[in-house]
DNA sequence: TTTTATCTATCTAACGTTAGATAGATATTT
DNA sequence: AAATATCTATCTAACGTTAGATAGATAAAA
């Protein structure tokens, strides 16, 4: 069923994005979805493999949303910021590739390679809207470092302030 | 003796700053230190004990770098970004309240405290040096960032050219 | 009837934590 | 000064719990 690996994927990213890659487990999942954890690694083998599928989701439904704003005539500068405001308003979590990559020792190399992705993909898109690979790493660390900061100060105000600059 | 403290400390640091949270155990650090694990409970009858031990004296260090560098006639915002820097050449890893700050959801009451109070005194200490408390955010955000960054791409020029922008 | 998805039941390994014992240093009492 | 008591730091061993993972039965769907 597609609706089980969905909300299995839900869960884990949910968690991932509190607690971090260490910070989750299959049964936990298991218990938000209402299946047994067995269940869980039919579909996922291995937690590699989930936290994986996980980051790979995230990164596509990031630019997805991204590319939208930026279809729609948004400065893709903004539309960075937007998507990152929505992310952090929304859910009230740190973004998932910012929580893994700040444990990046711990990861194993598959999920590694995905959370690299969403920051490669999020600097090349940036070069796309005009910004050289400098200012692109620069807009792109701020918005994650904004993220991190309002999520310690329980302050969602914080990423507003922290990223004004940018308007 | 303070020897096996400090090396405590040391050890649960490092583990930090590579895995977060939950991903070091009383087990490895005793491991590095060359004790059994029930010594490390000796001097840290609990997991969270450690934990805000570490961030407190990670905190306590950190500002002392910073002071003694605008002690020293550097201007505050330098100042914080060469420490910042220090801190990721030296252990290559993440900031300890940076690592910890990403998964604040896992933390206990005691040690997310001592993690806010880094971010606090840092924009405390920024506002001593004249700068508004939204500059101060700002740049604290950004050193973060620009840290999580360099950690996940794995290329610490990242971190310069990220924060060139306060030079 | 084969495939798909879930279950039950289990495994090994590791987790944080605690109990009980001990050797050696330090302090107190006789 | 000697004897007694207490403290410090460590050990071995085990506690109950949870981790990721797997084998095999069962049910549902194609």
């Amino acid at each position: 069923m597609t609706d089980t690996i969905n909300a299995i994927l839900d869960s884990a990213e949910r968690r991932i994005r509190g607690a971090g890659y260490s910070g989750f487990s299959f049964r936990d999942v298991a218990a938000d979805v209402g299946v047994k954890s067995s269940s869980v690694h039919y579909h996922f083998p291995a937690k590699e493999k989930l936290a994986a599928a996980v980051a790979r989701r995230y990164t596509d439904r990031f630019i997805q949303a991204v590319d939208a704003e930026v279809g729609g005539g948004a400065e893709v500068v903004q539309a960075w910021r937007d998507v990152f405001k929505t992310a952090l308003l929304r859910d009230g979590r740190m973004c998932l590739c910012g929580a893994l990559a700040a444990t990046s020792h711990e990861l194993a190399d598959k999920v590694r390679a995905e959370v690299k992705r969403f920051f490669e993909l999020g600097i090349e898109k940036l070069q796309d809207g005009g910004l050289d690979r400098a200012s692109a790493i620069r807009v792109l660390s701020a918005l994650e470092g904004a993220m991190l900061t309002a999520n310690i100060l329980d302050d969602q105000s914080v990423f507003e302030s922290s990223t004004a600059v940018f308007v």
